[in-house]
DNA sequence: CTTCCACATAATGTCCGACATAATCAAGTA
DNA sequence: TACTTGATTATGTCGGACATTATGTGGAAG
């Protein structure tokens, strides 16, 4: 059973052409052949020959997409969609310099968003988000009182209010943000523990946003964010680092 | 007179390298050798056998850099440095997909982003930066009364509280966000002309921070984004978009 | 009949060499 | 001096070859 569709539409394409161009091309195709999320993409040189131009300005494009995370690529395994694509969306590659010593900085950012976060989150989300949220917070806190790793439950527990707000893009920036983030943390200091003071604020935060307390969650929200930027200037100051 | 040193340091790098790798390499490379913006590169293949890998690896990795809109490239004018980096620091390409559709969604991320920077600009500005937001401020509302095209001085202003706010992250996102806010926007209504009704709320704003007055300051930008917010739902009205 | 290992296969990863293209520089002429 | 023309040099593009590595498959052993 063949995995993809064996035959995928292409339009052709003039020799010199745009890396955008390729793209754009590559994101009608993959409409018009109604590709989701991880399905896979015909081989790069079947790219070539279709959209006739070289494999190596396929592989340029898909670099492109690769390094914004919209697909993912294995030797053998092929090319599959990691995120979704639109011909009536922008990608927008913004590239932020998260510089090592300034978590404080990083943190601080995602601050605003994280508040501006619960605070439409309590404003408009409906039945099924309230259950949602109940549910992951529940889950966290069995977690986090079980004694074993949190951070999973946590990660849901937040994506969860992201999805609440209504607006994708708030999600979409913080937990970028906070991958960079981790990835500058892990280097110096292992594996991020930031925020274990902060999940018994989790539950009455839940309550709020469920309850549609628009100032408390963000009250709430506030003290969390205050207790984690607490615990690393304690990671910095141990480690020597300095504050910023 | 050769524009650039005649000699450039390399560290050797092994065969099996991935991108990242050669970036890494090209980093400390541009530090060693001092490389300021604007500065030219190498040639791709003096980088190549510098490194001692193959020109086309140099290639993907530059486009990487390009797409960041860390390099410019030029036929025969070379590969130019378009922002500072740092082996301390970690490019983090946060792709934000901006629908067309959502310009008020695009708005609603830059909303918290903005109130923070002027809550920070008005706690932490010193001196200098006050001098320099008064100066902008001015320059504002005289290019605005004087009915000419105030869109560059408000950005000039913005920009002066981005700085003052003292965390180079928030002026950052800020602009590409707008950035990527004004290619949707342009595309259907021509050139951006958004936030004319709350240009003489600036003065009173900018007064707020200067004198470090933290809520007052926050508040005024807040209206003055409600206002832009206004204006955005009219246009789009008005266009027969419906609202999002 | 089932399990496990070795080989064939197919896709991406890497590299090389060649040519196309365009911008800059230099020389040469009016 | 000013303009034009050609050479130079860098990136842009392409095709092909080989390396690397999952995946699949078939045969031998139990």
């Amino acid at each position: 059973m063949p995995e993809r569709s064996p035959v995928f539409a292409f339009e052709a394409l003039s020799s010199g052409c745009s890396s955008r161009d390729v793209l754009d091309a590559l994101t009608r195709a993959i409409e018009l052949n109604q590709l989701k999320v991880g399905d896979r993409l015909p081989p790069e040189i079947e790219i070539a020959q279709g959209l006739g131009i070289s494999r190596a300005k396929v592989r340029e494009a898909l670099t492109s997409w690769q390094n914004m995370g919209i697909v993912t690529r294995n030797k053998k395994a092929g090319t599959r969609l990691a995120a979704e694509v639109s011909s009536n969306a922008i990608q927008l590659p913004v590239t932020v310099k998260l510089e090592a010593e300034s978590l404080l900085r990083t943190h601080a950012v995602r601050r605003p968003l994280e508040i501006e976060t619960v605070r439409l989150a309590a404003k408009n989300c409906d039945e099924t988000h309230r259950r949602i949220i109940i549910a992951r917070c529940a889950e966290l806190l069995a977690v986090y009182e079980a004694g074993e790793d949190w951070r999973p439950a946590d990660y849901r527990f937040h994506a969860a209010l992201q999805d609440a707000c209504g607006n994708p893009l708030f999600g979409q920036l913080i937990q970028q943000i906070q991958q960079g983030f981790n990835e500058i943390y892990e280097a110096p200091f292992g594996r991020a523990h930031l925020g274990q003071a902060s999940i018994p604020l989790h539950g009455p935060m839940a309550d709020a946003v469920v309850a549609g307390d628009v100032e408390q969650a963000a009250a709430l929200m506030e003290q969390i964010l205050a207790l984690v930027e607490g615990e690393i200037r304690e990671v910095m100051q141990v480690m020597g680092q300095g504050d910023d």
